[in-house]
DNA sequence: TTGTAGGCGTTATCAA
DNA sequence: TTGATAACGCCTACAA
């Protein structure tokens, strides 16, 4: 059924033809006479660009690119009918011959994650106004995807590439060092990342949630998580910190999958029907503890009197659980708009003093905890 | 601090200039003798290809792109070399040459959006492997943004688009026609699409929010969401079905804002401040569905005997929020699918028989309702 | 400060 | 079925 309520239309003929009839071309070069471009004409050359100027292609090619270097009444007329008949680059010719194109390649572990989202949107906010547009690909936490999609950054010829992660694999490493253009890892800590990074330290992290536990007076605590990748620095950390805080860790859960509540659900389901009575369970990420605070509830227990839990990751949905969930995370957009003007130096030229950066990691205390 | 457990280090030289020393270029050409390139060595060109297979580098072109027009020995010497070299077509020459490129361009209205993610995953799922690229780009529901953005498309000259929506404006469906590729439009079912689409009627989800609510036996139901875009297309759809079922709309709740639960915690607590007895709500979408069923137990009423709550979008919170929220929606990957199998059609050259189709709605039906 | 010459890598066109 | 030729639009290198 249509939207404006009619009965449903079968596709017409003309549904089919219409995008054949698109594209008229009324005069010889289908420019009106001042230059601009009408719909379905071929976009405006540098050459006409230069014609209208009374300059060479070149000037106008310079003009646009460094400005500096055209005499200021040229580089004026210039820009001013570059304005006029919405003269834009062929970004392609431009690659080709120049050997980057202003595409920044952008790779998500996985595209539903807000996180990730959110720092690409803010590397985004700084580039897009800069003229590069990012590219964006999903590596789906698997090595042969990202392996695939580095392989394929050689042929794009990127001006720049970021991860929401960092590349473990040596030989993707190598790869994308030999590409010679900038390359931005995040959401960690590593010793010696590729280029430049902006990061913060997932054992921090969990050494943060003992402490924390350690203050509100929590003595047997637990965690549920992922042994691998970040999970695993977060246990690493949180046991630290247990260690120095005096605290017992009764119990690790080892989940497999994190891809729903269900997964937290249950883990907590699991970890208290276990005979060790557990005061506060650090899930090391909020989806983990988003079931788990729900499992929690469904069960009757008080939060945090009977269990206290604690996540990690800032999701929005934390905020509106009763309790509230208590969550340690990171500002994943101002992330995502430093890694973007730290891109942005970078392609430009200068090195930034500071190739790693760390970002702080704040707690947002709620109910939970 | 570091993930290695190590202090926090400073940066040193060797970070700034480690990308400086990346490539060495070691032997005159770069490459090995079997013609594979190595790390930091130019990637191997068509003419290479040609040169190692003792033919022109036309053939080698048609080798790749009109295989059946190349005689069965040359095309599979010549596969076989471009398998061994991990030769690959330089995407922005080819664009240059041909007057497209491989890129399909994917406009999300919001990239916070789950639904619109999975609609483009799935969409990607279909055209990666054919040796697609999806650049995906955020209009953030900014006619500015989006006109912007449509512009840049004469430049980037891209394969084909798609959009999570429909295209408005006349100027920009205008834009979009002349571009003379597959465009492709979803999530919604206008009367005349630009080229293609994939949607579902919102007035129809509304008509059958009705009529659920009319099926449960509630009489007395209200209305929370937009009053623009999609949104009102829903309530109008829900005030067709009401009145065709005869039930009362009692409420009708405007909200401006969207863009969390808080928005729909306070639409429902205003609805029920009003002196109208509510017995069901309508909310246009699961984010304020989810707040209002959060507020509704806040309050401590029961779901769904004192207040019964519907909601749009299949978000995946819905099923862990106790009792489980009711809501109508639709698969989202598998729209994103469909619209890649029919993009991929178009860009082969054919038409598909129906360049119109409908995506199931849904209602899953859970404890709110 | 401006311009000339030429080529980036591929594919359209036409000829054989 | 294959190849020669030229051109896509721009920018690097060099010259004036």
């Amino acid at each position: 059924m249509s939207d404006t309520g009619a009965a449903k239309r079968p596709p017409t003929i003309d549904d089919v033809l219409r995008l054949r009839a698109a594209e008229p071309l009324p005069s010889s070069d289908g420019r009106t006479e001042d230059g601009a471009a009408r719909d379905g004409a071929a976009p405006p050359r540098i050459v006409e660009i230069a014609r209208l100027a009374g300059v060479s292609p070149i000037t106008v090619s310079r003009a646009l690119r460094q400005p500096e270097k055209v005499a200021e009444a040229k580089r004026r007329k210039i820009l001013e009918i570059v304005e006029r008949t919405g003269y834009a680059t062929n970004p392609h010719a431009r690659a080709l011959r120049s050997g980057h194109s202003n595409i920044v390649a952008a790779f998500v572990s996985n595209l539903q994650s807000q996180q990730f989202c959110l720092a690409v949107q803010g590397c985004g906010e700084v580039l897009e106004p800069q003229g590069y547009q990012l590219m964006i690909g999903q590596t789906s936490y698997s090595y042969a995807k990202e392996t695939t999609m580095i392989q394929s950054l050689r042929e794009m010829r990127p001006a720049a590439v970021m991860f929401t992660g960092v590349i473990e694999i040596e030989e993707n490493r190598r790869a994308l060092r030999a590409l010679g253009i900038p390359i931005m890892e995040t959401w960690a800590y590593p010793r010696d990342p590729i280029d430049m990074l902006v990061g913060f330290s997932n054992i921090d992290s969990g050494r943060f949630a003992a402490e924390h536990f350690a203050g509100r007076g929590y003595r047997r605590v637990a965690f549920i998580g992922r042994r691998s990748g970040r999970g695993a620095l977060r246990l690493n950390g949180f046991r630290e910190g247990a260690r120095a805080a005096g605290l017992d860790i009764v119990a690790e859960l080892s989940v497999d999958r994190v891809t729903s509540m269900v997964d937290g659900r249950r883990a907590l389901a699991e970890l208290l029907s276990g005979n060790a009575a557990i005061e506060a369970v650090f899930c090391a990420n909020d989806l983990l503890a988003t079931g788990a605070l729900l499992e929690a509830r469904r069960l009757g227990l008080r939060l945090p009197e009977d269990i206290a839990i604690l996540g990690f990751g800032h999701s929005d949905v934390a905020e509106e659980l009763p309790p509230g969930l208590t969550t340690i995370g990171i500002d994943s957009r101002d992330l995502g708009r430093q890694a973007g003007s730290m891109i942005l130096q970078r392609m430009r030229g200068d090195m930034p003093a500071e190739p790693i950066r760390a970002i702080d990691l704040t707690l947002t205390h709620r109910g939970s905890s």
